[in-house]
RNA sequence: GCGUCCUUAGCUCAGUGGUAGAGCGUUACUUUGACAUAGUAAAGGCCGCAGGUUCGAUCCCUGCAGGACGCACCA
């Protein structure tokens, strides 16, 4: 043994010798003996990275505090099960080969065609497939390659049709026309959930409007407006009736505009009186939906302007708003403008286009229309029993049969449920699992298959990513297939992910399990907060201050980089890291090579009784009481502290204290006391590398076939007890 | 507007109703046979501020200040 431990060269070289054994794979662990046929269950799935690059050191956080839930089950003797795979990321994909096409080509999606642009986006995944797992073997993850997944795979395809056509018959799933996230860009919708709003400076104007004043950010939607809201309450404009009529000028000259009263209007914002814009503003939308007023589309699907606009007809709205506000005061309309008025924008948070709500014809799931679960084992909701995915939700989680970790979040989660829209799930962009529906004749067919006989066109929207990710769960077990894995393994144990994505993709897998299957996905939910750099800022490319987790673990083993993500940060915390921190750990690796290294060579088999003395006895206690500490701290998914515990434990006590104090009886010239001092060296160094293995399994893994005794022999499936 | 979190050593962060912890950094000494990616020793903190509860508060409660975030609104 070397003074350093060779981690470039032993951790492809261990992860090979993991995978070879098959352990990684629960069947094969009962079938060789390591796992009993009776045993209890333990299964997770992995989050599915997107395909559309590689893992980022958040991805090495998530895969560490798994790998570390999962090989701790698997040494208790549970029938573990973590299941691997990857997410299409329709859009985000999408976004990222149509910027590439064009960047490289100078070509856009339609220069090439749906199936030649997919053929394209299809390459572009797997070579990201292909990266993504190699970097998940250099961090030593131990999922169960054989039950790989792709969301967008035959099997999980079929899955997403029947869930479709499920939701379907049961009417949760509809066709209508509402307002809508329209990303002129990627010509395409976006749900509520990925919008991301940046502030702007835009001059705010204040408009004369009959008799009236009213504000706006966007003069350029203005052309069609001709109701004028204000609040019934508002006593400063009392005089006018609902419903009362009043000639105004306006930009193309005279119109009719209608008096409406709606308690949508913030009588403390700018005069208390607006005109609307429904076919371009969600609020506007249901004001008009609520009184029933005309809609009138303004700005097309590319972003320019209708003939509504008069002469800047066929103008991009960048360009005509200027014009438009020098012909607004050149009419004498404007009556003031605020020049530093902030201004929230939205922009679709994958592909970068800034939004345009439009009026559209989509498909969506009703979150409030009632159904009844012919079998519910959600506690709350009986069988047969009337109930909203709302409140199904609501209850999987208030019912306590979701725990979900740190406990405020579960605050958070009902807040988000109280405030669901409608969810729009059908997206323009090609990369996707397309609509199960078809049209002949304005006839409309949903089917898991397409329909037989000629002349039918299948609906050319595809599903947001995120319907097939809310599957994940049991799509990934065989599901609607009855099979061994689902009974086996669903519920699973516990879901582990970011806390940033409790919304898009925690709260969809509940709304999907509870309604398709009548069961929670999960009995549990830890969360992890974002990894952040030393000042607390996101990592970024921009900042130059991402950390590339392949790149430390090339330069101080993937060990360290584990431990370094997993002690001094809690549960739904950012986390804080530093290549100082990883060069901390990679210095613990060291020390546990080197101790052991010493125990290796001090070590005979003993050819006479060892006779322990009281103080051996007492730190042998001492290394199980660590034991059940850190059980326990594990149970608790207080991996911070369990590592902690370990970390100090070995240095401090077993490095510091125990070798130093037996260094003089391994000399000794009594052989029983030799032998004794031999021995808990031994026991003491083995059940800390089993204790550590979750932790850092390389390094470990390592030692353990340097041991007496331990050729051929796998930490990995040790027991636990 | 509604809600959540954070404020602890120079930096980054854990933590607990009973005299404060880690990593990195700093200072001094030490190459003695596991390890200098180390060892020994040390410096360094009114645990944001002000009240309250308590025998006792860094921890519980209230208020304030600063920072971060989520949701809604943004005409």
């Amino acid at each position: 043994m070397d003074t350093r431990y060779d981690y470039g060269n032993l951790e492809d070289k261990t992860y090979a010798k993991w995978e070879k054994s098959g352990y990684f794979n629960p069947d094969i662990c009962v079938r060789k003996g390591v796992t009993a046929k009776n045993a209890k269950k333990f299964s997770i799935v992995l989050p599915p990275p997107n395909v559309t690059g590689t893992l980022h050191i958040g991805s090495a956080a998530m895969l560490t505090i798994e790998d570390i839930m999962a090989r701790y089950a698997r040494m208790r003797g549970l029938k573990t099960l973590w299941l691997p795979g990857t997410d299409h990321a329709a859009i985000a994909t999408q976004a990222k080969v149509e910027s590439l096409l064009f960047k490289q080509e100078g070509k856009t999606r339609y220069d090439l065609g749906r199936e030649a642009f997919l053929k394209r986006v299809e390459e572009f995944a797997k070579n990201s497939h292909d990266t993504i797992v190699r970097q998940m073997k250099k961090m030593g993850t131990s999922v169960d390659w054989s039950r790989e997944a792709y969301t967008l795979d035959e099997k999980r395809s079929l899955a997403v049709r029947t869930a479709f056509k499920r939701m379907y018959d049961g009417g949760l799933i509809y066709k209508g026309s509402r307002i809508v996230n329209w990303d002129p860009k990627m010509q395409t919708t976006v749900s509520d959930d990925e919008l991301e709003y940046l502030e702007e400076k835009t001059p705010f104007y204040y408009l004369k409007f009959g008799p009236f004043v009213i504000g706006t950010a966007r003069p350029e939607t203005k052309f069609g407006d001709k109701y004028v809201v204000m609040h019934p309450a508002d006593k400063r404009y009392a005089e006018y009736r609902d419903g009362e009529k009043l000639k105004v000028e306006w930009i193309n000259g005279p119109i009719t505009a209608t008096i409406v009263k709606d308690k949508a209007v913030d009588m403390k914002f700018g005069t208390g009186v607006m005109t609307i814009t429904p076919w371009h503003d969600a609020t506007d939308f249901e004001i008009a939906e609520r009184h029933n007023l005309d809609k009138e589309q303004i700005i097309d699907y590319n972003g320019k302007l209708l003939p509504a606009a008069g002469e800047f007809s066929g103008m991009h709205i960048n360009k005509a708003r200027p014009l438009i506000v020098e012909k607004f005061k050149s009419l004498g309309l404007i009556e003031k403008f605020d020049e530093n008025y902030v201004h929230n924008v939205a922009v679709n948070q994958r592909g970068g286009g800034r939004i345009e709500p439009q009026i559209k014809e989509q498909w969506f799931v009703s979150v409030n229309r009632e159904f009844a679960l012919p079998k519910s084992k959600i506690k709350g909701i009986k069988s047969g029993e009337k109930t909203t995915l709302k409140k199904m939700m609501k209850a999987a989680v208030k019912s306590n049969q979701i725990a979900i970790l740190p406990k405020r979040f579960e605050k958070t989660y009902f807040h988000w449920i109280d405030n669901l829209r409608d969810w729009c799930i059908s997206r323009q962009i090609w990369y996707g699992h397309r609509i199960p529906v078809w049209y002949k004749n304005g006839e409309t067919y949903c089917g898991i298959n397409p329909p037989k006989g000629p002349g039918w066109i299948q609906d050319s929207d595809t599903l947001d990513t995120w319907f097939s990710s809310g599957l994940w769960t049991f799509s990934t077990l065989g599901w609607p297939r009855e099979t061994k894995d689902f009974s086996e393994f669903h519920p699973t144990s516990v879901l582990e992910t970011g806390y940033d994505i409790l919304f898009f993709w925690v709260a969809r897998m509940i709304l999907m399990s509870g309604y398709l299957l009548g069961d929670i996905p999960f009995h549990k939910v830890y969360l992890h907060g974002l990894v952040r750099d030393e000042q607390g800022r996101k990592m970024s490319k921009s900042l130059d201050n991402a950390i590339d987790p392949l790149e430390v673990s090339q330069k101080y083993g993937a060990d360290a980089v584990r431990l370094s993500l997993i002690i001094g940060s809690a549960p739904g915390n950012d986390i804080k890291i530093s290549e100082d921190k990883i060069r901390g750990y990679r210095n613990f690796a060291t020390k546990i090579w080197n101790a052991s290294r010493f125990a290796v060579l001090n070590f005979q088999p003993a050819k006479v009784k060892p006779k322990l003395t009281a103080q051996d006895k007492k730190r042998l206690a001492e290394v199980e009481a660590l034991k059940k500490k850190v059980s326990r701290h594990l149970d608790e998914f207080d991996f911070n502290r369990a590592g902690g515990a370990l970390y100090h434990y070995f240095w401090d006590v077993f490095a510091d204290k125990v070798i130093e104090s037996l260094k003089p009886r391994l000399n000794s010239e009594n052989a029983a006391d030799r032998a004794a001092a031999q021995e808990v060296l031994m026991k003491m160094l083995k059940e800390q590398l089993k204790m550590l293995h979750p932790f850092m399994p390389f390094v470990t893994e390592e030692i353990w076939s340097l041991l007496p005794e331990n050729k051929n022999k796998l930490l990995m499936v040790e027991k636990w007890r």
